[in-house]
DNA sequence: TCATTGCGTTGGAGCGCTCCAATCACTACG
DNA sequence: CGTAGTGATTGGAGCGCTCCAACGCAATGA
């Protein structure tokens, strides 16, 4: 910089100016400046600015599982929002252990990210509240409700209600739950298609399974089993509705004809045609923008109190579902 | 720190040793400075640090699709082999624009990043060979040959030579390629195809495509159309092949029994049940974890060529491929 | 006894930048 | 003509840390 400053005849701090692109630099020394850089190949230090503006326009994000493209999609979403305001985005992604994550966090910290957006955390409460003493925390995707920790969901409870009304208004009065176990808003699915079902008078029968293919395969070979095949099926997430759709080929059942099936998540494998589920999608691009934004505001200080977003899912129709049938094929 | 010190009854310099965890400090001097550290709730300041120390301790990486589930594994393999090492990932997810990935570039420049492993980038090479004048590089997927950086890559002309191996083996001599147009690989993934079926006196059919869905479609949609279906297709990736897929069992195909595929790349789509597709599996993590070891030898200036490692394919083998059949369905 | 070694410790300089108050050049006004 | 006002420019302090040369102190050997 120094050099750069010699070179133009100005200076450090003109360069200083000049290289975060300040209003009131005459355009003369700035050319004058630009060009000294580029001769000198010059780059600002990132690590320098941040010490000495005590700030770094850098948002801490934490993807629980980067294979997900739940969290991708979301993440892009984050990207995309804080890069319009002048964020970059320092982006962890953090692998099965539990402490991994606390790591990245800490790690996030001592980086001085303005802010940390977390997906999908699976980390003790008690940690992202001592997180959220020094730096405004946003949460994608866990059902949270703690002070000064911003938090973006989506309506499970909603989102399970659209396949049960789905379901119910093809005709279908035997639906069977096909549930997510400990998985993130598994709990709330469960009870939208409960509350759902009994308040159209049907009989709420829930499997207990787990966000895999294996939990679906299991769970309609369970069903199978006891000759107990219902006429529609409303898995937890795709994954195990691909699962589930698996098991019911190779019993030897067409779909949408003889038994209809509904996931949630719309991951890109319910889009695949060779699979074609009928499922519940979350506008994840806009719930990570969103996470995004209620960091801003804090950053920006324009609001303190904890703010939570509800996001409303919605029902894809493909080719998993349909009217219930006439006549019941023998299973 | 200068508190932690004072608290500590130490100077800052010996809070800097305990915090780097040096070996030369009493033990008891150590514990001292740690709970007053711990009292403070004292954390180093990652930036003032890397500014002193004249190093990040930090590898940037830059991929260029994080909905690619290929290029997550990789990042998890550079993750790991990082972190093992004692240095933190400072990760640049980039999508759609050319410009982006540049930008992406520099602003790892600017946080001084120890090195730079790039995944799959689609940046022109002059850019590289820029980067690389002030930072170790190292590529993953892409087949580049420049001084200074180094490379990791698939042997994709092998990886198709497996699979035409397979399938002549199955007995298939009437085999078509449906290529990945100018996706990463795909030129060599053809060219291995080419190599192979000459090698055995047959004739290599090749259907102009693209790395997606759609593409996969079209091609088989092309073949019935000109009555001109083979007894086994080799997909230049696991995407095309699940289209392909979709349109022959669509034409009343039943797979391997009618029809053999195959695909490229063991995506986990490749995996699920109700796809189970034949494929050529690419080591990723270990891919990712090279990519590292490379950088890393830079780093530690233990080697000064370009490195060019070229990973070895293996065929998966589920069930879309079995022998030709004896009698051909009508198509 | 004194020089020697070596470990543990320390003060101070400096990393590359931004911020602030002060300064400068210049115009506008009474 | 002096003075206030405006906008561009500058020097210097300081961000929080690490590095280095130097130091203190006990143990060692002559």
């Amino acid at each position: 910089m120094e050099d750069v400053a010699a070179r133009a005849g100005v200076s450090r701090a003109l360069v200083s100016l000049v290289m975060r692109g300040s209003p009131k630099v005459s355009d003369q020394r700035r050319e004058a400046v630009l060009a000294a850089a580029e001769e000198l190949g010059y780059r600002p230090h990132a690590a320098a600015r941040s010490l000495a503006q005590r700030r770094s326009n850098t948002v801490g994000v934490v993807v629980n599982d980067l294979h997900n493209t739940f969290f991708a999609d979301v993440a892009d979403g984050v990207h995309e929002h804080a890069s319009a305001h002048g964020f970059r985005l320092l982006l962890n992604a953090v692998w099965r252990r539990d402490e991994d994550e606390e790591e990245a966090i800490e790690s996030l910290l001592e980086h001085r990210a303005d802010a940390i957006v977390l997906l999908g955390p699976r980390v003790d409460e008690a940690v992202l509240v001592e997180a959220a003493a020094s730096v405004p925390i946003a949460v994608v995707g866990r059902h949270l409700d703690l002070e000064d920790i911003d938090v973006v969901i989506n309506d499970d409870v909603c989102g399970a209600e659209l396949a049960v009304e789905h379901l119910v208004g093809l005709g279908h009065r035997d639906i069977v739950h096909v549930d997510g176990g400990r998985g993130a808003g598994a709990r709330f699915r469960r009870e939208g298609f409960e509350r759902r079902m009994v308040g159209h008078g049907l009989e709420p029968r829930v499997l207990a399974a787990d966000y895999d293919e294996a939990s679906g395969v299991n769970a309609v070979a369970q069903l199978i089993e006891h000759d107990a095949l219902p006429t529609a099926i409303f898995c937890a997430n795709d994954l195990s509705a691909v699962g589930a759709l698996d098991r019911l080929e190779g019993h030897g059942l067409t779909l949408p004809d003889d038994i209809s099936l509904v996931g949630y998540d719309n991951t890109s494998i319910a889009g695949l045609r060779h699979v074609s589920l009928t499922t519940i999608h979350q506008p994840r691009r806009e719930m990570g923008a969103r996470a995004m934004q209620m960091v801003l505001e804090r950053i920006q200080g324009s609001r303190s109190e904890a703010a939570r977003d509800v996001i409303e899912p919605e029902l894809i129709e493909r080719s998993t579902s349909g009217p219930v049938p006439t006549k019941r094929v023998p299973s």
